[in-house]
RNA sequence: GGUCCGGUAGUUCAGUUGGUUAGAAUGCCGGCCUGUCACGCCGGAGGUCGCGGGUUCGAGUCCCGUCCGGACCGCCA
């Protein structure tokens, strides 16, 4: 028998018995007469101690034990002198009466604490020692927590769970697909799935009704700190619903995951328009654990001369409550450099302090009279001793600028905390989003989403304005300013969804091969039908208040798509290529 | 496709206007220590300064290229 407890099980009350424990050293101390050896496992470390004079023999072997060596020991559990009041297992000890070393290790290459002396490239690397850490171990378990509380709430309303394959067609609609070669089918490639989207509403149209899968969606765009190449999807489709009974009921999954994995209760879920996320915080998913609201300037701001705001298409400020003292010229120098970095983008930053003594003092006082600033302050509903922050330029840009800027204020005055959370709906969002590149209209959720019903009649007129004004059934769900999930209303008629593919630039011929399947589906009965699909992964960081989605993954790939620890993409052998009849340039 | 930051001991990092033998902490090895739990004390080993080229009397330091890692923009229906 390996073991009859484990690592963090032992308490005082054991004393007295024998027991045996298997585990990886964690470290030895030494001592002239003793030793003792942090043994730990999965669930906790306990110390074994060896006495030389009870049995030198076997304390001058214990001394041998290296870090992370996996040692059997079986010994008598007694009550310790010396408590280690921070251990649950710190009342007791193991007065080890014989042990073996069932594997000896290697130097492990980095600290295996909480607080590891490891960079990213070596824990990603050696991952498998990298999980041996408590945080990084406690959140691959949390995952485990989150994801089996997800199918226990979503069965008990009667999903079911499907299994979509994963060797699919590819479509040119969308992010770039993986693609892989099929042998038996030469020159001819599947993709593997973006997200289960057309099966899901197949299994809608097969009358599965309530369809839920824990499932790996994949992308081949570049990646970021919260983006990887395959990911997780909470992907859900229901039919005969509203969007209002979508949003209920994903409300409810996602009020039963905060209480059941991390005992939060969360506060109401408001809606949100996207032209009002757009209006008051410059982005379509807005962090609302604090104000600072976006508002125009233009009617006070503009036609005073100040030839920067004259020219430019709209002038919009924010409100920093209180801290007209605390932005020193410095800090505002700072700020006026955070906002010009390339990833902002913005020319310059103009300020307005409104001064506890009631004078108003600002960065354009040359071409702005005291009553002027007053105007501004009115606007945005200051007072004396807020500081105002007013940025102009293009509408779009310089919201979004301000959008950032309102972000980074945000977290300078510490008002993102990491446990409060502010979840919302934001919905109505555009059907339609223009694309330069290729001139023509991208589906802003995807080609399935339907048009809010009042749009539907305004879908054939072809100006582009129309287009830009059209309204889809779309929502998506954003907790302190991160996309947990989205989803939408789907077409279920086929004259509808063969609209919209010609709105979106389809030829009859180009919707037929790629989406034929779907579009036949619609002739035999397709239900009413709608669903969302949550980033599991980034739904776990968040309920953690991590930012990097990494640590939630077992094995997670780096910036450039690699997998640090099997190095791979690789390349492969001749014969391979050859067999799938592959041939590569200039390799 | 682009911008920025980094690469020096096993590891995390410091390294001044370019100047003698490249340092610290930690880890590792050896010694001492009977109550440690970040043990302590003494001693020791450990370096292709990512790689290639250039400038210079002299390069870890400056320049060019390249590889690797990280952050971001574009991209992510």
């Amino acid at each position: 028998m390996y073991r009859t407890h484990n690592c963090g099980q032992l308490r005082i009350e054991d004393a007295g018995s024998e027991v045996t424990l298997s585990g990886w050293v964690q470290i030895a101390r030494e001592f002239g007469g003793l030793t003792f050896v942090d043994l730990r496992d999965r669930y906790g470390i306990t110390q074994l101690v060896f006495d030389m004079e009870e049995d030198a023999e076997l304390c001058q072997r214990a001394r041998k034990l290296g870090r992370e060596f996996v040692i059997r020991a079986t010994g008598t559990v007694r009550e310790r002198s010396n408590k280690n009041p921070n251990r649950p297992t710190g009342e007791i000890e193991i007065l080890v009466q014989r042990f073996e070393v069932l594997n000896p290790s290697q130097v492990p290459p980095f600290t295996i604490e909480e607080e590891t002396d490891g960079g990213d490239e070596l824990r990603m690397k050696y991952r498998y020692l990298d999980i041996r850490r408590d945080t990084v171990k406690e959140k691959i378990i949390f995952r485990s927590k989150v994801a089996i509380e997800t199918r226990k709430h979503l069965s008990g309303e009667g999903f079911i769970e499907v299994e979509t394959p994963c060797l699919i067609k590819s479509t040119p609609e969308g992010a770039r697909d993986f693609v892989v070669p099929s042998r038996m089918n030469p020159g001819q490639f599947y993709a593997l799935p973006q997200s289960p989207q057309t099966f899901k509403q197949i299994l809608m149209v097969a009358g599965l009704d309530k369809y839920f899968q824990i499932v790996k969606c994949f992308r081949d765009e570049d990646l970021r700190a919260d983006r990887q190449p395959e990911f997780t999807q909470i992907d859900c489709e229901m039919a005969f619903v509203t969007r209002d009974e979508v949003l209920d009921t994903f409300e409810r999954l996602t009020r039963y995951l905060f209480d059941a994995c991390i005992g939060v209760d969360l506060p109401a879920f408001p809606r949100m328009s996207y032209d009002d996320a757009i209006r008051d915080y410059g982005s379509d998913k807005p962090d609302t654990r604090f104000g600072m609201l976006i508002r125009d300037l233009d009617d006070v701001a503009r036609g005073k001369g100040f030839q920067v705001f004259d020219s430019a298409e709209s002038v919009v400020a924010i409100r920093v409550p209180g801290q007209a003292e605390a932005y020193t010229r410095k800090k505002l120098d700072a700020l006026t450099d955070w906002v010009k970095r390339p990833q902002i983008g913005a020319k310059g930053l103009i300020y307005v302090k409104l001064n506890a003594d009631g004078t108003i003092k600002s960065s354009v006082d040359k071409f702005f009279s005291q009553d002027d600033l007053s105007d501004w302050a009115r606007v945005l509903g200051a007072e004396s001793g807020d500081l105002l922050l007013v940025l102009s330029g293009d509408a779009e840009t310089v919201r979004q600028q301000m959008g950032e800027l309102r972000l980074e204020m945000g977290r300078q005055l510490g008002l993102m905390s990491k446990t409060d959370f502010k979840p919302l709906w934001v919905v109505d969002f555009p059907l339609l989003e223009w694309d330069e590149d290729s001139e023509r209209f991208h589906a802003m959720h995807h080609p399935f989403t339907s048009p809010k019903r009042e749009d539907i009649g305004r879908m054939l007129d072809g100006d582009h304005e129309t287009m830009k004004s059209l309204r889809a059934d779309a929502y998506d769900l954003v907790i302190n300013g991160v996309e947990i999930g989205g989803g939408s209303i789907r077409i279920h008629d086929r004259a509808l969804q063969e609209r919209n593919f010609k709105l979106l630039g389809f030829t009859p011929e180009e919707a037929e091969e790629q989406f034929g399947f779907l579009l036949g589906a619609f002739e035999y009965g397709a239900p009413p039908h709608g669903g969302i699909a949550f980033g599991f992964d980034r739904l776990c960081a968040v309920m953690q208040g991590e930012t990097s989605i990494r640590d939630f993954i077992a094995f997670p790939k780096n910036n450039m798509g690699r997998d640090m620890m099997i190095d791979a993409p690789s390349r492969i052998h001749d014969e391979q290529l050859t067999e799938l009849g592959l041939r590569l340039i200039d390799q």
